[in-house]
DNA sequence: CTACAATTCAAACGTTTGTTTGAATTCGTG
DNA sequence: CACGAATTCAAACAAACGTTTGAATTGTAG
């Protein structure tokens, strides 16, 4: 009847079920967003999730994959690059901190579809559910190995504990900012929706990382100065 | 049969629904929890949760309000301490942060139950559903407002938008930093789960946000140094 | 063109969801 | 005790969920 609709061009039902999979779990969440939500905006039959991925969860893996994978290579690349022209030196802590969060800071920052998924991977952080939780301890495995060898190379007279601590507030101040978080949004006055909100965040971002990073360790009693 | 089933003793029902509701809203997501799971664990009537509450959405309201308005309500009353020992002169910022962490932190390292809660708190945060964003809006309107005019008075030659971003940044590091986040948990070696965890992590995270408060602000073309 | 594999489709599957009902029970009070 | 209000209870409600089915359609080689 109309422009192909029988002819989706191979792979091309697959790519239709993830985008739209990917938009609605950023608006509403894995659990919130239903196998007829997804196929209904992607504009292919319901079974077509199960056919093509086998299962929601399996469908929520892959829409994690897709984007993340070549995230963290970027991030092992980067610090690769940063490594080698170290020569055999440590690398500068700042310069890890930005090989680790340049990255996700320029997809958030390149488009719409970059920026939604960016918000979905940071709240993604937080779920609950094991299987999302294991699926990203295998995903994160090398490359927070990786940063994590380069940072006690590069600070070798903090304890491991205590770069393993600002590392984790690191990633818990970056992924709540790429994420929105639109009820504080609103508070603060902050828009993270408009498109580009992430160029103007990405810099004062680092710069706080940074400005953490560099904070002097707290006393052995707690007092911090 | 056994120690007054029948009895419990005016109140005692809701207060049993709150608390089961809180543990398993920590452990599994408001979506991911149904109304018998809550039940069965508080061990009442699956119809008590819509007698007492109304739904299942007013009940996730008054699980987090239950804890939430006390907690604002330190917050307020600290900056009030703070700003009446400085007289009319402003608040040293260092102070004003510590006025508006320390209350979660002490919280989440006070009890099970006060970790139990800024774990579901932090991820409360990143909850898209419209219910929840505007009852968080609401809760943190007076709060925030205070806060934000402190850092303002604090801070007279940083742009307000400057003091947003940060207040912001040391938001989503606090939520990340109690909600546990336990995939990176496992990666990063940070067991937050652990008794003792959160007064491990208090002061270090105290720093940290200090450290990024101080933070020299990004140049106008995006450069940090 | 034929035949086989891949894909799409409408329909239905059994479960689980939040909520409601109306009777039974318990509580507070005169 | 006795009464009306408050609460508990087992049972059922319609709706939505993820998934499966088997036939129909489409794509691809021989």
């Amino acid at each position: 009847m109309d422009v192909r609709r029988s002819t989706l061009s191979a792979g091309e039902t697959r790519i239709r079920i993830l985008d739209a999979a990917q938009t609605l779990f950023a608006a509403h969440g894995f659990e919130a967003t239903s196998m007829r939500m997804i196929t209904g905006l992607a504009g292919v039959n319901l079974a077509a999730v199960n056919y093509h991925f086998g299962s929601k969860d399996a469908l929520v893996q892959e829409v994690l994959r897709r984007r993340l994978r070549p995230l963290n290579e970027r991030r092992i690349r980067a610090l690769d690059l940063a490594e080698a022209a170290a020569g055999g030196a440590p690398v500068k802590p700042s310069l890890i901190v930005e090989s680790f969060f340049s990255s996700p800071l320029e997809l958030a920052a390149g488009s719409d579809a970059g920026r939604e998924f960016m918000r979905l991977l940071g709240r993604t952080f937080t779920e609950p559910s094991p299987m999302i939780r294991d699926f990203l301890v295998t995903e994160y495995e090398v490359v927070v190995g990786r940063y994590r060898e380069a940072f006690c190379r590069a600070l070798p007279t903090v304890p491991v504990e205590e770069i393993l601590w600002r590392l984790h507030f690191m990633l818990g101040a970056m992924s709540h900012a790429v994420a929105g978080v639109d009820s504080l949004q609103v508070l603060t006055g902050v828009k993270v929706d408009e498109p580009d909100a992430m160029q103007r965040m990405a810099p004062r971002l680092m710069s706080f990382l940074l400005g953490g990073l560099r904070a002097p360790l707290p006393g052995p009693d707690g007092n911090i100065e």
